[in-house]
DNA sequence: TCGTTAATTAACTTATCGGTTAAACGTAGA
DNA sequence: TCTACGTTTAACCGATAAGTTAATTAACGA
């Protein structure tokens, strides 16, 4: 695998479990058997999913007496959003459907719309 | 590698070249050696990496006489911004901050503030 | 101090990834 | 029809991912 960044974390995210681990972990802090208690599939297995996690910068960890707790940490999702956002062009008519989507989610008043769509640089990697 | 649709669409984001791939086609069609160009690998591995876009749905493509033509398809991007929305309130202190950056990118007017923060589900994958 | 519990590490297996080179395919044009 | 060009397929290689079971580590508690 890449070891860039981005491609970690892309990659971290890359497995139903991981993702549902990280969903566990938004509803609040977990031990590794408290995590792995939802799967068909072994301590060891979860303890390596949770190290990626970990190396992708994903989760951080703790430890109290023999449990380790895991939290949620999102910074790396901010940036895997940030790569993306500048596709959202190309799927959003104009950056306005979000921004309705979101008046929408908080129930507030109308908003003036407009068009300049801003142009986006390219990354070579 | 799991098979889930995400999982896919992230696996493929997981590597730089066709992170690279993906930019260049966001300024246009290419062919597949166009797109092999910058690169200091061989035009069969490129034609892998595209093989791996298309099966996550990032790219389509058509082809007339020799020429087999890429075009980026951003809807999986959007479903991967889509399962990454839910954890935004986890780093954005509230959702005003992305509304606050979409009118910067607008140069509009200033927006007023306001806090409630919109729970959100977990998937269970 | 000894047993129990929580978790990790070690060793191994199987499958997949990302690259290579060489061969084959499909179309256009001389 | 033959050749050249753009691209894909085939066969292979080395590295690594994701799982297993068994052994080890670390801390607590009787």
């Amino acid at each position: 695998m890449a070891t860039d960044r981005l491609s970690v974390i892309f990659a971290a995210l890359a497995d139903p479990t991981r993702r549902a681990i990280l969903a566990r972990l938004a509803e609040g802090d977990a031990t590794v058997s408290e995590l792995a208690e939802p799967f068909a599939i072994s301590l060891p297995a979860i303890s390596r999913h949770l190290k990626v996690l970990e190396h992708a910068g994903l989760i951080s960890r703790s430890r109290s007496a023999q449990w380790r707790s895991s939290s949620l940490n999102p910074e790396p999702l901010r940036e895997a959003t940030a790569w993306m956002e500048r596709y959202r062009q190309f799927w959003d008519a104009n950056f306005d459907r979000l921004d309705a989507h979101l008046r929408r989610m908080r129930q507030a008043q109308a908003t003036p719309t407009d068009n300049d769509k801003t142009p986006t640089d390219n990354d070579k990697q």
